[in-house]
DNA sequence: CTCTCCCT
């Protein structure tokens, strides 16, 4: 949000779109607000239509990704109004609420919309919800925006729904809020930044050349002459951070070096916003001051060019951090950074040409989705194409979510909540956390578990390896870390418990691990040798020799990190096997447990009980089941991360990849296309797809198959095929035609695997058989372009085009020139388009 | 050399 300089009476660009945003809404219900940063939107906009006639019986809500947004939007609103939050504007978030009884517009949080819905999908007193930034697609705001519009079109059609956005893909939402949604677009407000280029050497010490640039860009004037004004430094991390730290102390320690990263107390972090008005400073950040936070008296950015983000393993169930290149958008919103005091500049350390991806993927693509699978099954919905989604929930991830519920008791095998599950709804935290929280009832633990689910939300336990001693340490002095005390305090009270045991004595933390074992059922290890863990979900886990739990026989690791070939476990505590037991009643009963083995060739099996890859006690099994045969052959093509494809399977999968980016919006499940509606969607068929959904499509041709070879030998296409939907059966030779023909009369195969990794498909076909083809060839109804190979006489490749006709024009007489010296017997006409094509050499006479 | 950001 930008809170510009004087609140109500300086005019802002939104100013003159007000009428328009004002009647959009008096005749539709929807409507989409495209406001570039520096507008004004977030607080002009939801006063404005507070004086709306449909605004006059209900409240307004205005969605904020932060609570630091809403917070500031809330007093800044009721600033402006000459009043106090709480009285007609007010803000309600997790643990902290300003309303009244005369409170009109209620900014909120968006997890507090996804549970005003849950509790009350009519949100009654509601007349209308404004969605802010949506173009930060958070899995929160995609969800809250799916569940309202539900709701609309259900149960309210008289609710008024707005999203603001800066940039955004304005298609694909209307995609969803549907085609004569009013877009209403409002320029920004900003200085200009001159922008540079300076790009690292590779294979140097990064930090040494980024200081060298720090330091260079400070001793030039800005644009406007000046030499004024605090620099932004744009890292992917707090190492990196700390390294430009040390290097800059080092060259230049008159500088005044400030971090600010999330890990920093809030108290830090403040003092970090706030300019020194001694002198410039140099703040090293994080993406944090990308869009979270705002440092004032920025006139120079550095960016490094580098995000970390996290990456979820739906196979694993672990989130790994990766650091990669900025997108194009995220890098101009850096930039942006240095453009609210005066004309900067911003220094992008990577050369021009870098092409950068235009967005960031939206969290719902890359998250956990075990939180989102709790709201669609307390929403009632068990296939999420019921709903309407900017970008739907992918379905390798919100199975593996679905299979995390499962596993700790919440769903039942239809996706419905179980008993536990609907006792969970009353915990605000991670559906893991919800489960621990309401089964430490069991366990007599109630204020440990609200002591440890506190700490393990809570930011402050970064620096703590130990969770048995930093729990110790907080319930002998909570006030010393409040935060946490503030949070635990809260959940005891919906658990009805104080925080400290009868009688005034200390509590005790025997109970962790159980705790630990109720939230993290897949990560319970079992030791293999010292140091050495399988996980319950099946990742193998170490610990460094040293650690006291080395040798635990059974722990659970509360934090690892995600590299799914050898996670290392951040924190963990011991498990006693009995208690295991008494947690999970199904580790009394004997399965059987069947491997492929590579080594022996053959299928081994054994009767063993336990919790899924943790086996507590195993012997022998003289009969194999067959439903566990085939189980066993599933998870062993699995774990191999590959499919016997054969060719005739890839050039299906293909055409499929094709026929999925052609019709379905964005490459999404469910098409916004007439036929796609009618028709289903062109099913996802990458191999990790294919590998999460394995029961369903090859599940019923394993019957009696005990070896994987036979499972090499079967005719996957054909399988494949089978599983299409009909009417997209029907339309596949159509769309996406095997061979094509050509001007020479023969036909000939199109190659289709490269659409496996995005590109056209492509027809390899001799340079004389396309005389006088004057179009490109495209499939798909026209809506996909063939890539040709033109080949030479003797099949060698001479251009590669999907642009004929400019070939023609620009590159053919070249290639005429040099060929035909080369194959004399076969025709080079100077006018291509007017020749005879031919497969053959040249007719004799 | 463990740690991007955020939320009920």
């Amino acid at each position: 949000m930008n809170c510009g300089d004087d609140p109500s009476t300086t005019s802002l660009p939104i100013d003159a779109r007000l009428d328009e945003i004002q009647a959009a809404l008096a005749a539709h219900s929807r409507a989409l607000l495209v406001a570039e940063p520096g507008a004004g939107k977030t607080t002009r906009v939801p006063l404005a239509l507070l004086d709306a006639p449909w605004c006059r019986d209900g409240r307004l809500l205005l969605l904020e990704p932060r609570r630091v947004a809403a917070r500031l939007a809330a007093g800044f609103m009721a600033e402006s109004l000459g009043e106090r939050v709480g009285e007609t504007v007010g803000y309600r978030m997790r643990g902290e609420s300003r309303v009244g009884p005369a409170t009109r517009l209620e900014v909120v949080t968006q997890g507090v919309l996804t549970r005003m819905l849950q509790e009350d999908p009519m949100l009654e007193g509601v007349a209308g919800v404004i969605f802010d930034e949506f173009h930060e697609r958070s899995l929160e705001a995609d969800l809250g925006l799916a569940l309202t519009l539900d709701a609309q079109q259900g149960l309210r059609d008289d609710l008024r729904l707005l999203v603001m956005s800066a940039t955004l893909d304005v298609d694909a939402l209307l995609g969803v809020l549907g085609e004569a949604t009013p877009v209403i677009d409002c320029p920004g407000r900003s200085f200009p930044v001159e922008t540079r280029h300076r790009p690292l050497r590779p294979r140097e010490d990064a930090a040494r050349q980024q200081a060298a640039a720090v330091l260079e860009a400070l001793d030039e004037t800005l644009p406007d002459e000046a030499r004024t004004g605090d620099a932004l430094v744009i890292l992917p991390g707090v190492g990196e951070i700390r390294r430009l730290a040390r290097e800059l102390a080092a060259r230049a320690p008159e500088l005044s070096i400030v971090e600010l990263h999330g890990r920093l107390a809030l108290e830090a972090q403040r003092r970090a916003l706030r300019p020194d008005p001694e002198g410039r400073r140099v703040v090293l950040a994080t993406a944090i001051a990308e869009s979270s936070v705002t440092v004032d008296g920025v006139r120079l950015v550095i960016d490094a060019g580098q995000e970390r983000v996290p990456v979820f393993q739906p196979r694993t169930g672990l989130t790994r951090l990766a650091t990669r290149r900025v997108n194009r958008a995220s890098a101009d919103q850096r930039r942006g950074r240095a453009s609210r005091q005066g004309p900067g500049r911003c220094v992008r350390l990577w050369a021009e040409e870098q092409p950068l991806i235009p967005h960031g993927e939206p969290e719902i693509r890359q998250a956990d989705l075990s939180p989102l699978a709790f709201e669609l099954a307390r929403w009632g919905i068990t296939d999420p194409g019921e709903l309407c989604w900017v970008t739907p929930p992918p379905a390798g991830a919100l199975a593996a979510g679905r299979a995390l519920l499962t596993r700790l008791g919440v769903l039942d095998a239809a996706c419905h909540l179980t008993a536990l599950g609907r006792a969970c709804v009353r915990w605000p935290t991670h559906p893991r956390l919800a489960v621990m929280l309401e089964r430490a009832a069991e366990l007599e633990a109630w204020p440990l578990a609200c002591a440890l689910v506190a700490a393990l939300e809570g930011r402050d336990l970064d620096q703590e390896r130990d969770l048995e001693r930093a729990l110790a340490a907080r319930l002998a002095a909570p006030k010393a870390h409040r935060q946490w005390h503030q949070e635990a305090q809260r959940l005891a009270r919906i658990a009805g418990v104080g925080l400290s045991a009868a009688g005034g004595d200390a509590i005790s933390l025997a109970p962790l691990g159980e705790l630990l074992a109720l939230a993290y059922p897949e990560r319970i290890g079992q030791r293999l040798e010292p140091g050495r863990f399988r996980l319950a979900g099946g990742t193998l886990a170490t610990l460094p020799e040293a650690h006291p739990l080395a040798h635990a026989p059974l722990l659970v690791a509360a934090e690892l990190d995600g590299e799914a070939s050898g996670a290392r476990i951040f924190r963990a505590v011991a498990l006693a096997p009995e208690r295991l037991e008494a947690l999970y009643p199904e580790t009394r009963e004997w399965r059987a447990s069947l491997e492929w083995s590579d080594a022996q060739g053959r299928m081994l099996g054994e009767q063993v009980r336990g919790l899924d890859g943790v086996v507590l006690e195993r012997r022998p099994l003289h009969r194999l089941p067959p439903e566990a045969v085939k189980a066993a052959l599933l998870a062993a093509l699995r774990r191999r991360e590959r499919l016997p494809f054969g060719d005739e399977a890839e050039q299906l999968r293909g055409r499929v990849a094709l026929l999925r980016r052609a019709f379905n919006r964005n490459g999404e499940e469910g098409g916004d296309d007439a036929a796609g509606k009618a028709e289903g969607a062109w099913p996802d068929w990458s191999t990790s797809a294919l590998l999460e959904t394995l029961e369903a499509w090859l599940g019923p041709y394993l019957d009696g198959v005990t070896r994987l070879e036979t499972v090499e030998q079967l005719p996957l296409a054909h399988i494949l095929t089978d599983s299409l939907a009909w009417p997209l059966r029907a339309r596949l030779d159509a769309l996406a035609p095997p061979r094509l023909s050509v001007p020479s009369g023969a036909s000939h195969r199109l190659d289709y695997t490269p659409c496996l990794a995005g590109k056209p498909p492509v027809l390899a076909v001799k340079l004389q058989e396309c005389f006088g083809w004057q179009g490109s060839p495209r499939v798909a109804d026209g809506r996909e372009p063939v890539l040709l190979h033109l080949l030479s006489p003797a099949r060698r490749p001479l251009q590669v085009t999907a642009d004929l006709a400019s070939f023609w024009a620009n590159g053919y007489p070249e290639v005429r020139r040099e060929m035909r010296g080369r194959y004399p017997k076969h025709p080079w006409p100077e006018d291509p388009l007017a020749a005879e094509a031919t497969a053959r050499t040249k007719r004799r006479g």
